[in-house]
DNA sequence: ACCGTTATGTACGTTAGCTGACATAATGTT
DNA sequence: AACATTATGTCAGCTAACGTACATAACGGT
């Protein structure tokens, strides 16, 4: 496994939507599939385009956004090694109307939209596991209708730092108040009040786009209850 | 197919999952299904509960909606004839986060789980179907959430009358000002402000629950672009 | 004809987030 | 050392929607 899914620098790491697939099942992804390292912001598709590649995020994270009115967006969806970026391919449309692009910078298992149709049929155990990752997503994206509608910017600012945290495995990582702000599909200074009153509450620090998690345990009594919601369907997911 | 699909009163229905089904996958599905009339506000299913059966809307309309901080409610999506109530069986978990419940009373086509699961294996076309629904549901989703967090109520309850009339075909059709309010996630007092400017603006009529849409253009005018939106994907789902 | 129930209208004070604008501070570049 | 660039802080006025509360109106049953 961990050579099969050994990244650039050579560190095992692993897609949790093929860690339970017979050898033979993985061989045929990792056939045709190619480690990249994708950089802050690169997209992965935009909105309306032909889906050329979908990827197994390793280390990096990606974020699903919706975009209205031309500019403003909001984020739909986070994705990292729990899951896979392209769900519209597996769900059988050729489009997307969401914009995927990365979010933290990292490695990630790039598959060729056609190689990856023409795979499905042979694995049973990934149209498994995507299938259960689709359920997740639904629920994450149903769950944030309803936060972005009911919480304040502050509750949701603590859980988005939550979710990449959880994502990222450290307690610092890269995050501006633009970014979150795209996230949440709010101003930037409003973020910048939401942050400097997570900050001065000692539960977060942050300089220049350098995020860190200060109390773990505080930020997710900050946070509104939508965090521990998603969070467990992941982690019911994760263990698989 | 008019014949097997027939109402309790004996008027032609259709479910677009299964239009497209040949003969012998479409009777697997009709002898375990029973057509049933729902009535307003009644349960497809609880959040959190094992899914007891799935739907497949004749004439009635489900609304999904999630809950938030126990009391306030909102609608994730909404689901007629075009599509199924209880995707997560059909992607492979037993429980579900969200509520269903019918908006529009009307005729069901309703199969138990467990026959539901032991048919989908041998149902294919039924599959895919149910694959790019899941795609336009998780759209129609992911854009609720860019709508609810960007747009004001009163265009946001124009798309939402606009998304029940397509459903139900006709330019009247049930709906209070307190459903419409659990719908949008905002109080009633706030839609029935909306409500009166766009019935003083000649676009809806109203009165006890009774909605009339009497100028079409006028309130697809008065809708945000997110109609337009989901409208177009749904619009090829059906044509597929 | 009456009355309880349900649907709708409205109003006042409050607040979160917006528009728009500008200020400050840290970093990299030359 | 000077400067452009990027990240963050802040402010004054505005608006949509809120919480709360009460009023009116239409319908259904007895």
């Amino acid at each position: 496994m961990s050579a099969q899914l050994a990244n650039l620098a050579g560190q095992a790491s692993v897609n949790f939507m093929l860690l339970p697939l017979p050898g033979e099942q993985l061989r045929r992804v990792l056939d045709v599939g190619e480690v990249v390292r994708v950089t802050s912001l690169e997209p992965a598709f935009a909105a309306g385009e032909p889906v050329a590649h979908v990827h197994f995020p390793l280390t990096a994270i990606f974020s699903l956004v919706a975009r209205v009115d031309g500019h403003k967006t909001v984020e739909v969806a986070t994705v990292g090694n729990e899951g896979l970026v392209g769900l519209s391919v597996f769900l059988g449309a050729s489009t997307t109307l969401n914009e995927a692009f990365c979010q933290v910078p990292g490695e990630s298992l790039r598959v060729p939209a056609a190689d990856f149709r023409r795979l499905l049929p042979e694995t049973p155990m990934l149209r498994r596991q995507l299938a259960r990752f689709t359920q997740a997503t639904l629920i994450q994206t149903a769950q944030a209708v309803a936060c972005n509608t009911a919480h304040t910017v502050s509750k949701r600012a603590a859980r988005r730092l939550l979710m990449t945290q959880d994502r990222v495995g450290k307690d610092t990582f890269p995050m501006t108040q633009e970014f979150l702000g795209l996230m949440l599909g709010v101003r930037r200074a409003t973020v910048s009040e939401a942050a400097s009153e997570l900050q001065s509450g000692g539960l977060i620090r942050y300089s220049r786009g350098v995020m860190t998690v200060v109390d773990r345990r505080g930020l997710e009594e900050a946070a509104c209850s939508c965090y521990a919601v998603v969070r467990a369907e992941f982690d019911e997911l994760r263990s698989l």
